[in-house]
DNA sequence: GCAATACGGATTTTCGAAAATCCTACAATT
DNA sequence: AATTGTAGGATTTTCGAAAATCCGTATTGC
């Protein structure tokens, strides 16, 4: 593995899980320091970032963490039920014992990691890693390259906006999160399409409602730390 | 302007265009005396390209041209369709009197343009940036920045397929390209958006048939260059 | 007093060479 | 004869410094 790609990686990890904050300034100077690096595989890395609209830049500026907003996110998840609801349609048309074993494997890989918790950092890695898997396997007979390649490109996005959530809030109603998973896999092995359709669709909505009833509260602080602001999505120097 | 937007701009253009053939391998040495400039610009450029799924690369082996063939070209045609048929509904609920405005203008600009002919290289090129213009213009109004990025992504992507087709192909039946676009500006503008979302599929599902049909001849043709292969997908070095 | 301009430090961008890696052809061994 | 091992050249990747650019400050001119 190159360091562009260790870099690559890297930056993509703290950008998502927020450890560089979102509007944060990338400087070189600062990123060489951080991962042990010259400029080149740095530079390499922010291009192929940008291009993924995970950081911005402006010629002779500089590069930037890409920032967040509600409107975005909403925007996301909508984008998002569009390309995969069509999708999950293609592939339980298409899917073949293959796709049924990915599903049923990878869902019950979920529910183990799930039924572990995700206190720890590297526990909370693991079941992200196995949600991703998840939702790849549901939709990986879809026989469509670019269809699969937009799905990762709004999944990486979404999870920039759940990671602060991932820590079960006060005052939330708790949400089975592995019961929708299990009835969306449960509709798609039934080949029910319109109801697996309708299920994706309420699993993404109700996702982004949450991160809104969580983000909103904390939306008013404007710059300074606020003490307890549940999540932040302000721009601030990591 | 850097030199790396120059080199972004360069390389996509040529890619685009053909002058780089799919598949063929872009060595360093190469391209910096093409394009008059060190490794750095390049490497940049390169890596954005990458991204965007116009080049491919191998880690220590360098980078080549995104190949094409004709399921890409049909798996991003009916994407293109899935993601732009919503686009347009979502403007034509929503568009106003700037939306219209664009939507005229540029289709007047382009059909002057369309008379005007291509025979000259500036002139396609204009030809084609009229083109894209149109169609930008009348799916500005949805709102939504992922489904505008999408679009401009298999927009690129079609340019690739169709550009080799842009002289009138001998034994194939004309076809009223600028017609097309008048009936679907006029059915965007009457806010017919079952209408427009028809047209709009049939005028991608009409190029993508035509390019197959110009296409495919050419597909025996195995390695070394064919006398009169209308059009080459095959890759060959530059 | 205010605007415009020039200077200095900080930062990005680019270059050219060094280091690391890969591929090919050839030789040695089984 | 086939396979493994090995040098050589070609190519990519990385570094560190030089060049170019930007931003804030201070100075000059009106």
């Amino acid at each position: 593995m190159t360091l562009a790609e260790k870099a690559y990686d890297s930056l993509r990890r703290d950008i998502v899980t927020g450890q560089l904050k979102p509007g944060a300034p990338l400087r070189m100077a600062q990123l060489s320091q951080r991962y042990e690096m010259g400029f080149s595989p740095l530079r390499e890395a922010l291009n192929r970032l940008q291009a993924e609209r995970l950081v911005t830049s402006v010629a002779l500026k500089g590069f930037s963490v890409a920032p967040l907003s509600m409107e975005e996110m909403w925007d996301a998840t909508n984008t998002r039920i569009l390309i995969e609801q069509r999708a999950l349609r293609l592939s339980i048309e298409q899917g073949g014992d293959e796709w049924e074993a990915g599903i049923v494997g990878s869902l019950h890989a979920l529910l183990l990691q799930a039924a572990r918790g995700s206190a720890t950092e590297a526990e909370a890695r693991a079941l992200e890693a196995r949600h991703h898997s998840f939702h790849t396997a549901l939709l990986s007979a879809c026989g469509s390259g670019w269809l699969m390649e937009f799905f990762q490109r709004l999944y990486v996005e979404s999870e920039r906006y759940r990671h602060p959530m991932l820590a079960p809030a006060p005052g939330e109603p708790a949400r089975d999160v592995q019961a929708e998973h299990e009835a969306l896999a449960r509709a798609a092995l039934a080949r029910d399409a319109d109801l697996a359709a309708a299920l994706l669709a309420d699993h993404y909505r109700r996702t982004a409602q949450r991160v809104e009833r969580l983000t909103l509260p904390a939306e008013g602080a404007t710059q300074g730390q606020t003490a307890q602001a549940p999540i932040d999505l302000a721009p601030l120097a990591p």
